[in-house]
DNA sequence: CGCTAAATCTTTCTCCCGTAAAGATTGTTC
DNA sequence: GAACAATCTTTACGGGAGAAAGATTTAGCG
């Protein structure tokens, strides 16, 4: 019955058989007793590993809650007990998505130059999206614009433009924001066009994506007409 | 079996081609005949008329081939006879969607100062995604990267692009190709977060949309930082 | 240990979707 | 007017979202 395993996603504790031969033996695993062990392992955790490797195979636009139950393990109905509809669990899988911007944007905090500062914000940026085409569509696409219905994705996102925020005023105090629009836009629009394929077959030779992501900044930042 | 069924199809749907001028009505129960042929004049441009209308009250995510028929007021298999399938009809939807684009953007092609026109060309595409935003959505959705199925799509795309290059190259006739890059770039994010409400609820006062896509291509053209 | 209640998971069902197939209807052409 | 092609409808099938109810496990408590 389930015999059926997700490939490469789960690595938590598995149920044990239905039969318990040995006595009640206390688990120790970790330090402190984890405040999750049920049925599946964690199944919510699963779930959204087994919706990163559905993007990755399927795309964004056929991510299926059967699908991902499938990857799971489970059965269709089992994800109702985590999650209130398709759409939370996306928008849960779409605020991880934020969480690992913010994780690659992390290290730029480092930076003193708030100029390179920026620039390099500007290379993750349109790298993540790239390495993650689909999970950025869902970062941005229509969950976003019902927000309020996801309070942890909102506050996410609010968190990645503020590191972006936070690095332009360091470059422009008085039109820090502004600036940030900018850049932002600028990087954003320009993820979405190449993950879109819109650039593509236009008769126009593009350098890589990091080195094009940092040569449109640094045209912004100088001037460009 | 009911064979002859009465037409109790609703016509809520704002239909104007009447390429009949006199149409036999088979029977005549109202005081005011609409002058709706018989065997529904040509479906095709009433289908992308209904797809429009539904894409205004359902938005782009809520858009279903049977929800357009019945806006059309025909069965839910008479599209395929016009369209291969919903991709295919989306896919015009949003070649239509294109041309509006082009048609919007026409006035600038004669200003001569072509600072003033490339900045007028972002304030016109911002409005124009702001304006209708599901078929924005739908232009730069998923469907464009399968451009190479829909020859039609591509084209107006293309020519889209165009007009934006030949100002920027007007201005810049060096690095044309980049700077329209970056101000397509910065426009297409802008929109996209506008219209996705990622710039809303985040404590930062915005001025109105055509204004801010001209202070911020303004300060791209100037240098920002 | 046994019992009860709650949480988790499965099965089943309904409704809607895209779309293929076949039948019915209309316009066209000889 | 009859055959034909185009158009539209009806019917049907597979699949997905989600609700409802049953089954199973775990926790809580005596």
């Amino acid at each position: 019955m389930k015999a059926a395993k997700s490939p490469a996603t789960v690595e938590k504790t598995a149920a044990q058989p239905a039969k318990k031969p040995a006595p009640k033996t206390p688990r120790k695993r970790a330090p402190v007793p984890p405040p999750k062990p049920y049925h599946h392992g964690n199944l919510r955790d699963s779930l959204l590993d087994a919706a990163d490797a559905v993007l990755l195979t399927h795309g964004a636009s056929g991510i299926t809650l059967r699908e991902v139950a499938k990857a799971a393990g489970v059965s269709h109905a089992a994800p109702y007990h985590h999650f209130a509809s398709l759409d939370d669990l996306l928008a849960t899988v779409a605020e991880r998505g934020f969480q690992r911007l913010i994780a690659a944007l992390e290290p730029t905090t480092r930076l003193t130059n708030s100029r390179e500062r920026l620039l390099q914000i500007s290379e993750v940026y349109v790298n993540c999206a790239r390495a993650h085409p689909s999970q950025f569509r869902l970062m941005f696409g229509p969950l976003l614009s019902r927000k309020r219905e996801f309070p942890a994705l909102q506050i996410a996102a609010e968190r990645s433009f503020g590191m972006v925020v936070a690095a332009a005023t360091a470059l422009d105090p008085r039109r820090g924001t502004e600036l940030a629009l900018l850049g932002w836009s600028l990087c954003h629009g320009l993820s979405h066009l190449l993950i879109d394929g819109a650039l593509e077959g236009m008769s126009m030779p593009l350098p890589p994506t990091a080195l094009l992501a940092r040569q449109l900044t640094e045209r912004a930042l100088d001037g460009g007409g």
